[in-house]
DNA sequence: AATTGGTTCTGAACCGTTACGGTCCTTTCA
DNA sequence: TGAAAGGACCGTAACGGTTCAGAACCAATT
């Protein structure tokens, strides 16, 4: 029976046709997938966990494109691509012990969340994005770290040494508001730690006192966070010159907010953001560029790729600082002086 | 060994911790999934065929919104949605055998698709979405000839008789060129069908020989494919005072090539989309509004709804004419007299 | 005629789980 | 004290394929 349908080669044609008709006259849908893979121990899909509601992954722009390139590694590879559902609110980890796939992709949730350990603790092949280097699954990433302290760099050299900064969730817990240093060291994700400690480096460097700068968390990421957070900012120091967001979407929001206040960007105000979606690249936006496709592709590649792998690897793509028209020096600042009446 | 992990209440504290532990020393890596779904039959996802690739499905946001509805639909029933990676080029459908899945819902494909008609053979649910209404399946979509009929209406109204159209692709073969009222008539794209049947109703009616008017195909959907389609209507027939699109991102390219040959619009000419995407609402784009994602989770709903279904079910979700700043009436029309100088 | 080689076909084992029914032991009540 | 009832535990049979060993058959060679 399976051979009449997989494999041609093994019996005569005129056996293969009566078996096939007999099989159409007995309603036989065909050889059940679940059965299959059971035996071959090939589910031919591979899951991806996400830390938010699966509806998010298509709100945000970059994670879109890091779906999309995934998309493309797994079509490449004809296997399909299973989205897990993952309520971060919920602590039910049965979704992952329920998916049948050959490996899973994790992609930028806490380090400490359930649901990562217990893809770790199946027995399948794992790439882990935009999280620290575990050591025992293979990793893609980019240098959170060194783009945002080449950010930071940037706007020293311009002249801001009064800042404030939005950034994403820093933990499972909800907490919208101000950010102790304590918790920016000890935040769950890897991402949104290592911009805050590029950041430190490099404006602790310049001589700023890091424990006042004014760091505003937002869970949610959207605009609408970003303008609330930017207005967090600016009602506790009127007088920062530059507002740093670890994320494009975020600083949309901070500029939306500060056109609210009259505040022109970047003569009143400088914003930055970081990914280099599209909608931020429209506004002009100063921020780091992070090839989101790539890495959503190179994820797929390393968990396809079925070549002896040694040790787990870990990829590292480039990032690209982005100079664009909402950052300039501060008001009556050096840059300003160049082009000023 | 089962009961440890899924049912404690049959057995004692006890056995159950003996068993984990002894599990645990063995290495188990707890009940396959696998197996499980064989046993149960349910595979605890649903599985979603696109036409196109599978990239395609996050570059176009009709289709991201679509999946966002179906995702929240998933996330709400705990269900995985699995992406199955069906390419239009070849004929292979392997891939829908081999999905393991609970149901299966199928987004705007042509109708003369194999990997549809391997769908309908599976023994599983199935949901299709923009098709034509195959009497055994359940169906969701929207009006389209009506909405598109509508929309003519409101240009007939202003005043426009001399019209071009840019469509998407009518069938699996690349045909990126002019259309023959054939080819408008046996489009094996449902929603493309509709949309052109609605418009040639409604102009006809108003005394436009429907055969006269250019009809232009392009296979890609992208905002490049319609400004090359505008362009191939505007050096046909430079008089057209209105460039009727199947979709905005048609649209949004024939506004750009409007603008790269001077054309004012809607001064000079006017220009149409469909669907009601974020882009277009920012480009004040008249369009036909539709709920992409109500439609994705009226989708998901209905292939999760174990409710007894008596027969096939047919939704049809509402649209809604948005008139922007992109259709007026045309040049020196009626329209513009009221306002003109 | 017996051996060899090759092809086609059949049957059984196995993949890992869950569902079900039976055994055994303990408790309760007449 | 004995029978009935109930709970805990265990063994086994599917679920529906794939795979592989070997049987059966036929033709060609020795």
């Amino acid at each position: 029976m399976s051979n009449a349908y997989n494999r041609p080669d093994q019996l005569s044609p005129e056996l293969r046709r009566r078996v096939l008709d007999t099989a159409r006259r007995l309603g036989y849908p065909g050889p059940d997938p679940v059965a299959r893979s059971l035996r071959t121990r090939k589910a031919g899909a591979v899951g991806l966990l996400l830390t938010e509601n699966l509806s998010y992954a298509f709100r945000d722009p970059a994670a879109i494109g890091f779906l999309e390139g995934l998309a493309l590694a797994c079509e490449d590879a004809g296997t399909g691509l299973l989205l897990v559902p993952a309520n971060p609110e919920r602590e039910d980890v049965a979704s992952v012990h329920r998916a049948g796939v050959d490996g899973f992709v994790v992609y930028s949730v806490p380090d400490d969340d359930p649901h990562l350990a217990a893809v770790l603790e199946r027995p399948v092949p794992t790439v882990v994005c935009d999280q620290p280097d575990l050591g025992t699954v293979d990793r893609v990433g980019i240098d959170d770290r060194g783009a945002m302290y080449e950010l930071a760099k940037h706007l020293i050299g311009l002249g801001h040494r009064r800042i404030g900064v939005v950034c994403m969730r820093l933990a499972r817990d909800r907490n919208d508001g101000f950010v102790t240093p304590d918790r920016q060291h000890a935040a769950h994700f890897h991402v949104q730690r290592n911009r805050l400690s590029g950041l430190a480096e490099a404006f602790s460097e310049a001589g700023v006192d890091w424990s006042q700068v004014p760091v505003v968390e937002r869970f949610d990421h959207n605009m609408a966070s970003g303008a609330s957070g930017a207005a967090q900012v600016l009602d506790r120091d009127p007088q920062v010159t530059a507002l740093i967001c670890t994320s494009d979407v975020l600083a949309l929001g901070a500029m939306t907010e500060a056109g609210r206040r009259g505040l022109r960007v970047p003569h009143d105000i400088t914003v930055t953001g970081f990914d280099g979606i599209r909608a931020g690249e429209e506004a002009g936006l100063t921020t780091v560029r992070q090839p989101v496709l790539e890495k959503g592709r190179a994820a797929g590649k390393l968990l396809l790729d079925t070549n002896e792998r040694s040790r787990p690897r870990s990829v590292n793509l480039a990032t690209e600082l982005i100079i664009g028209k909402t950052s300039a020096g501060p008001r009556g600042g050096a840059e300003e002086r160049w082009f000023g009446p």
